[in-house]
DNA sequence: GTTTAAAAGTGGTGTATAGTGGTAGTAATA
DNA sequence: TATTACTACCACTATACACCACTTTTAAAC
């Protein structure tokens, strides 16, 4: 399972750290692909498979499931961890993520998420919820 | 059942003391993270992991399940012990809670509260009830 | 009430490692 | 063959962690 937040940086190689807590929840390689809400997701190679499997089942004939089967695959990369912990990001998944220097890394249950720190800060992210919503959201799932 | 409060401090490496007699109730880790009304949560293993088997069965299509799960397990961290029995409080979550030196610690019930001991004693802390607004609260919940 | 002992809490130090930057080597392309 | 891009390896620094020593509090016995 994985949580917590870090903030680190990409160098000029396309490289970032995958912060040492959340490495040791993933093999000795990982995927990494275009996520929702301009992120990138970072899978273990059994999940990342799971993943497969379940969207295998949806109804191809739907143009929607081609667009988000694009979405998720077509850009999905086999990343290996040099000796410091490091991916390499392609520039397709950099510039969808619109990352340029500050990253956030944070767990998110079966996943880890990679944001932009621009992105992740912005006023119009609408993925980072606040006290009141929150609390609204415990009583609703019955925490 | 977690109960009774203590009044400890933080040290200049962000470490604070589980007092005994809450930690007796813990095993060898907890999870620290964010509560609501500006404190921090201390949970069993067991019981996060029971959240977390109840929010993995949200569907992850619905925009706010995911900002839930980001808001949930982002600001979550798996804390051990050390030999003195304290814990390390992340800067993120040290903030969050406005936590400069003093801390108040209580049990409420199946989890942990920490405070900073300034927001427990401010007098807008709209946690701390006067006695008739308890007792109406009380009567509305038919208790 | 005083003394003693044990447990709980606080503070500091040294070492390992996580994270960052850079360099050299290899492969691909022109 | 020369140039560029990518990969793997190496070295340094700052931070975090584990350990140790001390103080304070609590409890108990005399």
């Amino acid at each position: 399972m994985f949580m917590g937040t870090s903030y680190n940086s990409i160098d000029d190689k396309n490289r970032m750290i995958v912060p040492s807590k959340l490495r040791a929840g993933l093999g000795a390689r990982c995927i990494l692909t275009k996520g929702l809400d301009r992120c990138l997701y970072i899978y273990t190679s059994d999940d990342w498979d799971k993943q497969m499997e379940k969207i295998s089942r949806l109804p191809e004939s739907d143009p929607k499931v081609r667009a988000f089967i694009r979405h998720f695959c077509a850009n999905a990369a086999e990343c290996e961890f040099d000796k410091q912990g490091r991916i390499v990001i392609p520039q397709e998944l950099k510039a969808y993520a619109g990352i340029e220097k500050d990253l956030v890394t944070m767990g998110a249950m079966s996943k880890i998420e990679v944001w932009s720190r621009e992105v992740w800060d912005s006023p119009d992210n609408e993925s980072k919820m606040e006290n009141e919503d929150f609390a609204k959201a415990l009583a609703e799932y019955s925490f």
